[in-house]
DNA sequence: AAATATAATGCAACCAAGTTGCTTAATTAA
DNA sequence: TTAATTAAGCAACTTGGTTGCATTATATTT
């Protein structure tokens, strides 16, 4: 299991996810939580949230590591899986709720798949 | 332009391309070329030939750099819009010929598709 | 075959993201 | 309230990638 105690620095983080409708990356939350709390326990922090399958990561366009919130996860299992959308201007990204299929490849086995989706979002348009 | 001038180092890289099958990622060609090249060598050429339409470059899961050869793309426009798969037991990186129509999402302008599978690789199942 | 112009390389210093080991503090349970 | 132990802080480190500038090598001109 993941996060065992709820501290002060756990709740500042869940408080982001929890009012951010888009993902945020590490090195934002850092800089916004310096002075707050240290790097290595934001980095820490959502290592164990994402064990509890309270958020999911994946990587940006840029091979920043960027995190939001599950819905309907647990510690057991990732469910949501899903493209994201990543603005080119504005440099927003958030979880697309479309699905898609996971393509079959010859000779491969397909575990996972990443689709990021780059472009202009509907406010940078 | 990118190349302009064929130098020993631009030769080497373009025969480690031309040679190899799979995507190399730019961490590996570094520690690859040492001894024979310096690694802002190997970043800034790798730059020029992709401007040259020669290499195209994406992010793996981890969100290295990675970099392969074209398939018919010029200096004017990459061409090849295909996933990549990544081998989680040999790491191994490759292109797929496999093409996908670009999703459309509503009320955004999608540029660009990053379509990476994760998974094991034919030699490792 | 020199001399020239300048593209490209080497080097060192730097930056940013992310990790590790260990000490100290805070939460939870007894 | 004490004790057990999770979690935070800190500093040092690693890795991927970038920048500025001096030097070298390529291609072109004479
Ligand atoms: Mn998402
Ligand atoms: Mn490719
Ligand atoms: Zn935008
Ligand atoms: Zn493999």
């Amino acid at each position: 299991m993941g996060v065992t105690r709820q501290t002060k620095q756990v709740k500042t983080l869940l408080d982001i996810f929890n009012t951010e409708n888009n993902a945020i990356s590490v090195a934002d939350l850092v800089k916004k939580l310096s002075g707050q709390m240290n790097k290595t326990t934001v980095y820490r922090i959502l290592d164990r949230l994402m064990e509890d399958g309270i958020v999911h990561s994946f990587v940006g366009k840029n091979g920043l590591k960027w995190y939001a919130k599950c819905q309907g996860c647990s510690c057991d299992a990732h469910f949501d899986v899903h493209p994201h959308f990543q603005c080119k201007v504005c440099g927003e990204v958030s979880c697309l709720t479309s699905s898609f299929k996971i393509p079959e490849v010859k000779g491969y086995k397909v575990d996972a798949v990443n689709l990021l989706l780059v472009g202009t979002c509907s406010d940078c348009l």
